[in-house]
RNA sequence: GGCUGCGUAGCUCAAUUGAAUAGAGCAUCUGACUACGGAUCAGAAGGUUUUAGGUUUGAAUCCUAACGCGGUCACCA
């Protein structure tokens, strides 16, 4: 039990054994006990003056009497300020805690929950690359899986590739009409950049289609419709439905070429998946379910023999979901996976990570399968995340104001070798060690960057600034694991020369900031728990960096090296191992390295 | 327009889900390496939490309205 549960627990039976009162813990706060005040945990008490006619001093004090009276191991000493009562940790508590842990590699992590979870992010089009919008998907998808599986969940990472459509058919017929046989290799570019490539040569093309027959006096929405190049798409998409070969063909080399690129991107962003769906393939699997629903009288068939739910009991309108030739929409794809997902994998949950933009869609989703009695309706979860702008607005690829994920990876490892040559600390290393430590860094500043912002909130990124290196940032966090590291990597030499002097061991009081960075460990697993809780991995971002900074207080006013007593100085040893040790899982929960020297 | 999210220091973000004097980072200014790593630390300055009402012992947080900025309401995906 963490010591917020032990102090809660310890005040709901005191304040019935004092007063007969019923306290639950709703109405019994504890907190942390703001800088400017003396403890380290504060009650509030103000819910009880009402109830008890006491005043707030009198119920602070009586209480505080009681934690000394019966919980001495715990707390230490109290005092009542207006209505709050500020409980100090013992000393002895905390020393406890610190043995008990140090040495825990797994600490903060729960055993298995015996439940499966699916997560499904990234999902990409394969038509363009990624951008620093996949990126902030890939990076919560990673970093919440790993959270869950840290919370006992068993974790099951899942990508849907969105590999058919009219927006495949465009790079397809800009390929087909310009490229004179080029091809990656011979172009000497990365396969989505290369298919990009044509996806934008496609949009430059139809626009001066488009504009030639306006110019001849056709009106602006026929001239979009007339236009050859998009009629070519069109009818392409026609032949990719029936199986053509030729088209089919060219559509497997394209894509061919853009899973080549993705893999490259997803390998240096350290981003993994146990199954891949295709849409192509997955396209189909929703029919089935449209006949349960026809059956069911879940759905119903309007005169021209489209297929429709009404939601309006759910306060939403009716929502086609078969066309009237029988074709699937973007929702019935997504009806049919959701329930392959669930029985192929026995999930217990399945998790979502897909923009804010689709929030109508997945509520949509649920409602469906509500109707459906599908069992899994309520364990479908949607994390959904805010558009990243640029300080000039939305990046817009017809703009070419799009921030390019492999640009932005590549100018973070470049800012990283810049600092680490400037500094020249680790001279020693090989070109593979730099090279390893250069992602680490500059990969590690792009993730923090993008996940310590709340999800939900849409951020902005400013591409004129680089991202920082100071601060707020993962550099900052893997520079105090480096330098923790650092120390116990001499301490450590310097014990094996002079090992076995085992002194009488003296009594010793613990220093304000070694309490308070004691207190900050030993919160870890409640912040494990409350990221998974919320989906919500800048939970755990802020929580590693004000570790750091409550660690790199401790550091500037006391020697771990030469502390006064052999006693103080292993203590320190354990505390700053203690905390290097939570740096390392916290960040990997992020999905952020973090480097031995830097 | 309906529904929905957001509005906090010059900028980028926090605030234990209703508690004490709203906290960090960047930028600006001042100080700290003959002590274990200065990618650091200590400090200063910076706020009518968009506005107006309301509920409460207590509101950035809850309610109502206005203003501003997004998203969505497709037989697109």
């Amino acid at each position: 039990m963490s010591f917020t549960q032990q102090i809660q627990a310890a005040a709901i039976a005191g304040l019935k054994e004092l007063f007969n009162a019923d306290a639950t813990e709703q109405s019994l706060q504890v907190n942390e006990t703001k800088a400017e005040f003396e403890g380290n945990y504060t009650i509030v008490l103000f819910p009880f003056v009402k109830q008890l006619k006491k005043s707030p001093e009198q119920l602070g004090s009586e209480l505080g009497k009681y934690f000394l009276d019966h919980h001495t191991a715990l707390i230490a000493d109290f005092n009542v300020i207006k209505g709050f009562l500020n409980l100090s940790i013992s000393e002895s508590a905390l020393k406890n805690f610190l043995a008990d842990n140090a040495g825990q590699k797994d600490f903060g992590k729960q055993t298995s929950n015996g439940k499966r979870v699916m997560v499904e992010y990234s999902s990409p089009n394969t038509n363009k690359p990624l951008h620093l919008g996949h990126l902030r998907n890939n990076f919560l998808g990673w970093s919440i899986s790993e959270i869950l599986k840290a919370n006992g969940y068993e974790v099951f990472k899942s990508s849907i590739v969105n590999d058919r459509g009219i927006h495949i058919c465009k790079s397809m017929i800009a390929w087909q009409q310009f490229s004179k046989g080029e091809t990656p290799a011979t172009a000497g570019m990365k396969g989505d950049h290369f298919v990009g490539k044509y996806y934008v040569l496609f949009n430059d093309v139809y626009k001066e289609q488009v504009k030639e027959l306006v110019s001849s006096g056709m009106a602006e929405e026929e001239a979009k419709k007339e236009a050859s190049i998009m009629k070519g798409t069109q009818q392409m998409l026609l032949e990719w439905e029936k199986g053509d070969p030729d088209v089919r063909a060219l559509w497997e080399k394209m894509n061919g070429w853009v899973y080549g690129g993705f893999e490259k991107t997803y390998e240096r962003i350290g981003s993994d998946f146990d199954i891949t769906y295709y849409e192509s393939n997955t396209y189909l699997l929703g029919k089935q379910f449209v006949e349960d629903g026809l059956a069911s009288g879940a759905f119903f068939k309007k005169e021209d023999g489209s297929v429709w739910i009404d939601l309006a009991d759910a306060g939403m309108d009716e929502k086609l979901l078969l066309r009237k030739d029988g074709t699937s929409v973007y929702i019935t794809q997504d009806m049919g996976l959701v329930k392959q997902k669930f029985e192929e994998f026995k999930l217990d949950e399945s998790l979502y990570v897909i923009g804010d933009e689709q929030i109508y869609h997945m509520k949509v989703l649920q409602e469906v399968c509500k109707k459906l009695n599908m069992p899994f309706a309520e364990n479908i979860h949607h994390l959904s995340y805010g558009m990243v702008e640029l300080t000039t607005g939305k990046m817009k690829s017809r703009e070419g104001t799009v921030v390019d994920a492999d640009d932005i990876v590549d100018e973070m490892t470049a800012t990283a070798r810049r600092h680490t040559e400037e500094l020249g600390k680790v001279k020693d290393f090989t070109e593979g060690e730099l090279k390893d430590l250069f992602d680490i860094l500059g990969i590690g500043a792009m993730k923090f960057y993008l996940l310590r912002v709340d999800p939900k909130k849409r951020m902005i990124f400013n591409p004129e600034e680089s991202i920082d290196f100071h601060g707020f940032t993962g550099p900052f966090i893997q520079y105090t694991h480096a330098r923790i590291q650092s120390i116990l990597r001499k301490i450590a030499a310097a014990n094996n020369e002079n090992a076995g002097s085992e002194a009488d061991a003296k009594e010793f009081s613990l220093e304000k900031s070694e309490k308070e960075l004691i207190v900050f460990l030993e919160k870890f697993p409640a912040v494990i728990r409350q990221a998974a809780e919320e989906y919500n991995p800048s939970v755990m971002a802020n929580y590693a960096f004000y570790l750091a900074k409550n660690y790199n207080s401790f550091y500037s006013e006391h020697s771990v090296a030469n502390a006064p007593t052999p006693e103080i100085k292993a203590l320190r040893l354990q505390l700053s191992q203690m905390t290097a040790a939570v740096i390392k899982s916290a960040m990997a929960l992020l999905g952020i390295r973090v480097p031995e020297r830097m």
